[in-house]
RNA sequence: GCGCUUGUGGCCAAGUGGAAAGGCAUCGGUCUUCGAAGCCGACGACCGUAGGUUCGAAUCCUACCAAGCGCACCA
């Protein structure tokens, strides 16, 4: 029984019996055992303030009378050593003797550290899901570092899980990547990091189809205009109807922004063009037609006012289409067309995708090959990392089943035709549509989604099914699970997106001397890349820590410390926050080892196995629990019996920076005992024993919390 | 415009309706004694703002402010 129950009970039987407190009473009123925010005022906290109107007495008043109901029953339970009133509340000291007997000999023979009972469920899990031809950089770690030690933490709790990838191995930027490599590149493959060699092609064809690395107006079909008049709407207050000159003719729109007047010259979107995706059409507004629109900087993509009509220099040449006129000089030769150009590109790209849809041809051929590049220094990156997976799945799978899938379940009557494409209306469930099968009759990520998890399902009878995808996909998980619903699948409700943040460079200072956060992106090229970040950590845990053993270890044994503190400094960086905080990367402050750190715990493992080094064989019998008195014994005790229910609440809210957080706290209460409490010196051989077991206990408590996190511990680092 | 998320000391950040952890930075102690990647101490927060619910709110509700993200033919 744990303490928390046990003084559950006490407190029952305390104001049921000795204050008359109606028992029915008592329980709807009975407060949570709560642990005191401050260490020294006991390990287990009882509030009186709910009993405040049943006995009509100020909580203070009824801690006091608790507890002396309380004392003569204390003889009962030794394991309370005292119970003290603090205004309104009860704390509980616990006898560190007898937590020391409940936990360390517990923790000695492994039964305390053993994986909780099976409850029988089966839980998938799914992460890291990278996309092959693209590189593998820090923003990735903590998928991997989340999912990693969920499944460790989740397993530990009794799950049956099932840690699985989901691998991007088609779409446009492999089409991209493969464009780029058969027409543009003409150096070596290399050798190594081929993963990141396809990454760094993706980037390049990204930037070729890019339209601002050609012209500052990056959208095609916009002309320069001048404003001839404005007149107010007929009928609608908020529009005006625009009369444009375009140099050769005039044409009239009918307009919903500001900032602009007659004479200005502005950037008008001809029909045809498109605007935020959407294409340009002549419409009737409240029975005025209207031939096109003009633009803000945010529908130009080049800024972010929405509310302004864009103005042009005044020298913009009436009729000009801005693409071509504010072309960048010397992107492209002389006489060929912006637009042209970028259009033929994107055609090319185009060809590509239809013949790697063909699955059969030297383009295929040359997916296939290129693909296991990735998909080998994936598997490299999740074994230096140590990260499981017991599946691997592949969009390219699942990407005809989604189709059928949709297909079936729109003859079915649960999705609907709109607008030439098939979705599921999930208006009742104040969701917006969901698009699962595009006009032309091509699938969507979702649709994937949606045959991955009737396989989830139904071939691999899962209870549980965990997502772990960034913060960003939320609204497209809640569509997914409502449509699973939709379809049938009891299951359903029991999928669970884990959103997380974004993890951003640190870039630089500002003015006033505040870190520049940005997000990453390969264009401004501050990816930190995989194997820079491999690169970096080892090398600097090197030249800090390690340098002083050349010579008295072996070279295995530092390249194991240093690939091993880089792991701790990596993962524990990424678990030790709120799943869903940004985090700002900024490999020096990481690196830079002090405080609440991987390597601080990794430290705190290596010197109990320091000192049980040099103590030599102990005889354990003489070890006598009482003799553990110092306030850095008990804390460290009292803290070592939470490991139960801290695990149990990661797993439950899948938050593993709850393990970081204790695991810390922990080994903060451990260097003191460390500093405070010698062990080879102590005053008796009995002291000396008692100590050593709780530094052997301390030591594996540790071990077993750092692997919950997928961090190893070394004898030395 | 609608929705989701986040706002806690100079910076980062924990916090399960009950007594504001911790780390970095700054300043001061501490290695002839088990590993100083350590330990001890000092400094510093009315928890975005305004209401509400409650005996009690950083935590729940409402509104507002700020930042990030997302809102059908991208993944």
């Amino acid at each position: 029984m744990s303490y928390q129950t046990q003084i559950q009970d006490l407190m029952r039987e305390v104001f049921v019996v000795d204050l008359a407190v109606d028992a029915e009473t008592y329980d709807s009123a009975a407060p949570g055992i709560e642990v005191p925010k401050k260490k020294e005022m006991g390990d287990f906290a009882f509030a009186c303030f709910k009993f405040a109107k049943v006995l009509r007495k100020a909580p203070n008043a009824i801690a006091a009378d608790a507890l002396a109901a309380l004392q003569p029953r204390l003889k009962d339970h030794p394991q309370f050593a005292e119970v003290a009133a603090a205004g309104p509340y009860l704390n509980f000291k616990m006898n560190q003797a007898s937590l020391a007997a409940d936990v360390v000999p517990a923790v000695l023979d492994g039964s305390f550290l053993a994986p909780r009972s099976r409850n029988g469920q089966k839980m998938m899990i799914e992460y890291s899901q990278p996309n092959t031809h693209k590189a593998f950089h820090v923003g990735h770690m903590r998928n991997v570092a989340l999912g990693d030690a969920l499944a460790r933490i989740c397993d530990w709790q009794g799950y049956e899980v099932v840690p699985v990838n989901y691998i991007g191995d088609e779409g446009t930027h492999i089409a991209k990547c493969l464009w780029f490599y058969k027409n543009h590149f003409d150096g070596e493959v290399p050798e190594v990091n081929r993963g990141e060699f396809l990454g760094s092609l993706y980037t390049q064809a990204t930037l070729m189809l890019d339209p601002t690395t050609l012209t500052t107006y990056p959208l095609a079909g916009i002309y320069a205009a001048q404003v001839v008049r404005i007149e107010m709407h007929p009928s609608r207050e908020d529009q005006t109807v625009v009369a444009l000159d375009l140099g050769d003719r005039e044409v009239q729109v009918v307009c919903g922004g500001t900032g602009f007047s007659v004479g200005d010259r502005v950037a008008f979107a001809a029909p045809g063009s498109r605007i935020g995706g959407r294409l340009v059409q002549p419409t009737d507004k409240g029975g005025v037609a209207s031939e096109g629109m003009i633009c803000s900087a945010r529908e130009l993509t080049i800024g972010d006012d929405h509310t302004r009509i864009h103005v042009l220099p005044t020298d913009t040449p009436l009729g000009a289409e801005l693409i071509e006129h504010f072309r960048i000089e010397g992107a492209l030769p002389e006489g060929q067309g912006v637009g042209a150009e970028l259009a033929r590109r994107n055609r090319e790209v185009s060809e590509v995708l239809k013949a790697l849809e063909a699955k059969e041809g030297p383009l295929y051929d040359l997916w296939q090959e290129t693909k296991q590049w990735s998909m080998d220094e994936f598997y490299e990156i999740y074994k230096w990392l140590d990260a499981r997976f017991d599946h691997y799945f592949f969009e390219s799978d699942v990407s005809e089943s989604g189709k059928q899938a949709v297909l079936e379940y729109l003859e079915k009557g649960v999705l609907v035709r709109s607008e030439g494409a098939i979705g599921a209306d999930l208006s009742d469930f104040g969701l917006p549509f969901a698009l699962l099968l595009k006009s032309d009759g091509t699938g969507l990520y979702a649709t994937k989604d949606i045959s991955l998890a009737q396989i989830k399902f139904e071939t691999f009878g899962v209870d549980k099914s965990v997502y772990v995808v960034d913060h960003s996909q939320s609204l497209h998980f809640q569509q997914v699970f409502r449509v699973l619903e939709m379809m049938g699948y009891e299951k359903a409700k029991d999928c669970f997106h884990l959103a997380y943040g974004l993890v951003k460079v640190v870039e630089g200072k500002n003015e006033a001397g505040q870190s520049n956060v940005v997000k990453m992106s390969s264009r401004k090229g501050n990816v930190f890349l995989f194997s820079q970040l491999r690169q970096a950590l080892r090398d600097e845990t090197f030249e800090r820590y390690l340098k002083p053993f050349v010579g008295e270890w072996s070279d295995e044994e530092i390249e194991e410390a240093a690939r091993w503190v880089s792991v701790a400094t990596i993962r524990y960086g990424m678990l030790n926050t709120d799943n869903l905080n940004e985090i700002a990367f900024d490999l020096d402050a990481w690196i830079n080892n002090t405080g609440n750190t991987g390597s601080y715990l990794m430290y705190a493992y290596a010197r109990t196995r320091s000192i049980k080094r040099k103590l030599g064989e102990q005889d354990g019998s003489l070890a006598d629990w009482a003799l553990l008195t110092h306030e850095a014994e008990k804390r460290l005790l009292s803290g070592m019996s939470k490991f139960h229910e801290v695990v149990a609440r990661a797993a439950e809210d899948f938050k593993p920076n709850v393990v970081c957080t204790y695991l810390y706290s922990l080994a903060k209460d451990y260097s003191r005992f460390f500093s405070e409490c010698p062990i080879k010196q102590a005053e008796s051989e009995a002291l000396r024993v008692t100590r050593a077991q709780l530094n052997d206990a301390f030591g594996l408590l540790l071990g077993k919390g750092l692997a919950l996190l997928g961090i190893r511990t070394l004898e030395r680092i």
